[in-house]
DNA sequence: CGCTCCGATGTAAGCGCTTGCATCTCCGTG
DNA sequence: CACGGAGATGCAAGCGCTTACATCGGAGCG
């Protein structure tokens, strides 16, 4: 995942190759598949991880096959052989080589996660679950941030990444038809976490009716100018969900007769930086709102910044709706869309495995969101 | 990482493993050690990641030992060498397979990080640092919960872990003088974040002296009836942090001639429910403090949702102080000892990479605190 | 001009597993 | 009781790299 070219590292890897192979190679070394004949077979607890899988099939007296088998709990393995070579792992402390494994089977039995802002709350706590299932079923998960370069060399099937990971869950990450489809052909499982893309299998709730719940607060509440704050400009991040948003909380509005001028739609970045920047200018207008809804909760932060600094009070003066339910959003008060994020990276780490199972039905699966008020939001003076 | 019995994997295991390396095998066939005498050269689209070292030492008219190190830059290649190396690379599209490379080197170019609640803000910002610096130098990041199993496993020096990994960063997990020893006599390399530990490589602030600005601070503002909320029965998480910002807090009390009495101490778990309560008790109490300092934002955070449930105001009837400077800390206000979490993260991968190299000289390495005061405290009434 | 020495390559032996086949042992059947 | 077959193992050939050691030209030198 870098895109660095090897530069600082190349003489890294030189001038520390060098000792401590050498080491490891000399303690190996012993007649070529005659097995290390007499090295001092104690148990002791001095050489950590030295046991290979030649030493259990000796300690057990049966072959590396039949280990390698009864590890993997093959079926036809006899219950009781299996029982001696488990009781020989134990002894000798053996612990496989998962990369000689990896190379044996073309299997890496690792899984990268892609996501573009991986500073952000719901990021983290989405990897937080998929990591929660990929290590149950043991399997490592490789991060890796979505800046461009990344992005696209996923895109178009790079090898580097594919090559060390069995599949690919992508957060947020916008993919336009063509590349959703060019994903999709891929041989590598894909995971779409957040968004709703075509042809792919993917988790999220439904943005439009989230972003509905929210407007109807506000109407409810009485406010008649509302704004929202989203982020479009940055193509990097995921689109459909601010465009989705978008829709949605307009659409609803329309209907209940409430329009929404241009000059009520701004772009937060999805920082809390970017949130307080777009209160500000909203606050500036000739006619501000009485009420924002920010498409994510870090920009609403920064929008009660904001407010702060004009000494205006947040749900009196103007209400704030967030999306995401952050943890903080609760201490301060946010009113906000919530969304099970973490449930949605189990979902997501669940079915790729799945999906590395060869069960993978591809398809999207939506998750609940709801409405949380609280104090940010009140009628309108 | 995983605590899990193969349970569930090992049918995976099986039942997936056959089909796809049926096809990877008999794409390789071929005389052994002579190489597929005659595939379908063409350096088409088609076959992704599918060129080997062989075929790259074909296409340049070299060994694959050369091709080896001229891809690992090594001294004695020759410089028209390594360019016909890599412009078969480039025409092969080829990408070294990083699993047969760590089984030949012993080496698996992999960091491991382990810490408790990845979930919190710090961890977060700290593995992102760790993880930007590590990507550049083409290392893997492997992340593991510290949950007390896999903490214990490194301490004993687990092979699990050790075998797939070059170095460990610890974040905050606490080791007595014991179990640091037993670590620094590891082979493998530590880098412990946030906290200082005998005998190993670390980065962090000086925690007593973070305390100290809070302390300072309050004081200056003329509060006398000062309390801390920390997290002391959690013996899962740091805890030299919470014993040196105590330490130090109730010295510069103490200094001032202020004393804090027990009941003033409490414990809120470095979360933001744990402050919430820690808050409550706080102002059951006959004579409430005028200010907390709480030992991390979190905290804090909880702090300001009691305070709300009470309808107190925040810096005019209690003071409040935090410590970490989380980003929303910024923008509600709340006033707070500030490290700098990413470069920590950063300083610390870098050592690693030192470690790893041999340059490493085992020290503690004082980054910067300073504190930030904002709108959370105030004189007392 | 023969010899030493070093830079540049090639050879080939692994690294520690997985797995396609070959074997071998029983057991149920006709 | 011979025979097909399934279950349980063993054999051995790799997987795609790295690297110790051997080899081979020249350049520098006495």
């Amino acid at each position: 995942m870098a895109d660095v070219a090897a530069a600082r590292s190349g003489a890294r890897t030189d001038a520390t190759a060098h000792a401590p192979s050498h080491a490891r190679r000399d303690a190996g070394r012993g007649t070529p598949a005659a097995g290390g004949s007499d090295r001092p077979d104690a148990p002791s607890g001095l050489s950590p991880s030295r046991a290979t899988i030649d030493d259990v099939a000796r300690e057990a007296g049966v072959s590396t096959a039949t280990v390698s088998r009864a590890l993997r709990h093959h079926p036809y393995v006899a219950e009781s052989t299996r029982q001696r070579v488990l009781s020989a792992v134990e002894r000798l402390r053996y612990v496989a080589n998962a990369n000689a494994a990896r190379l044996a089977s073309g299997q890496s039995r690792t899984v990268g996660l892609v996501a573009p802002m991986i500073t952000s709350w719901y990021t983290s706590e989405l990897t937080v679950g998929v990591e929660e299932v990929l290590t149950q079923a043991r399997f490592d998960l490789l991060i890796g941030t979505a800046n461009s370069a990344a992005r696209e060399r996923i895109f178009s099937g790079d090898a580097r990444f594919q090559q060390r990971v069995d599949g690919v869950i992508l957060v947020d990450v916008f993919c336009g038809d063509d590349a959703a489809t060019r994903l999709a052909d891929l041989d590598t499982p894909i995971v779409v976490l957040g968004e709703q893309v075509r042809d792919l299998t993917s988790v999220s709730i439904d943005n439009t009716r989230g972003a509905r719940l929210a407007a109807r607060h506000l109407i409810e509440l009485g406010h008649k100018r509302i704004a929202l704050v989203g982020g479009h400009t940055n193509l990097d991040v995921a689109k459909n969900v601010p465009t989705d948003r978008t829709a949605g909380f307009r659409d609803t509005l329309r209907s209940a007769g409430i329009r929404m001028p241009d000059a009520y739609l701004h772009d937060g970045d999805f920082t809390i930086p970017g949130g307080r920047e777009a209160m500000h200018r909203l606050l500036e207008l000739a006619k501000p709102p009485t009420a924002v809804f920010f498409l994510s909760d870090e920009m609403a932060f920064g929008a009660l910044h904001a407010l702060r600094e004009r000494e205006l009070q947040v749900g009196r003066d103007v209400s704030v709706v967030g999306f995401d339910d952050h943890p903080v959003s609760e201490a301060i008060g946010l009113t906000t869309v919530r969304q099970p994020v973490r449930d949605i990276g189990r979902l997501g780490a669940r079915l790729m495995l799945d999906a590395l199972d060869g069960f993978g039905v591809v398809r999207h699966h939506p998750v609940e969101v709801d409405l949380v008020a609280r104090m940010s939001t009140g009628r309108p003076r």
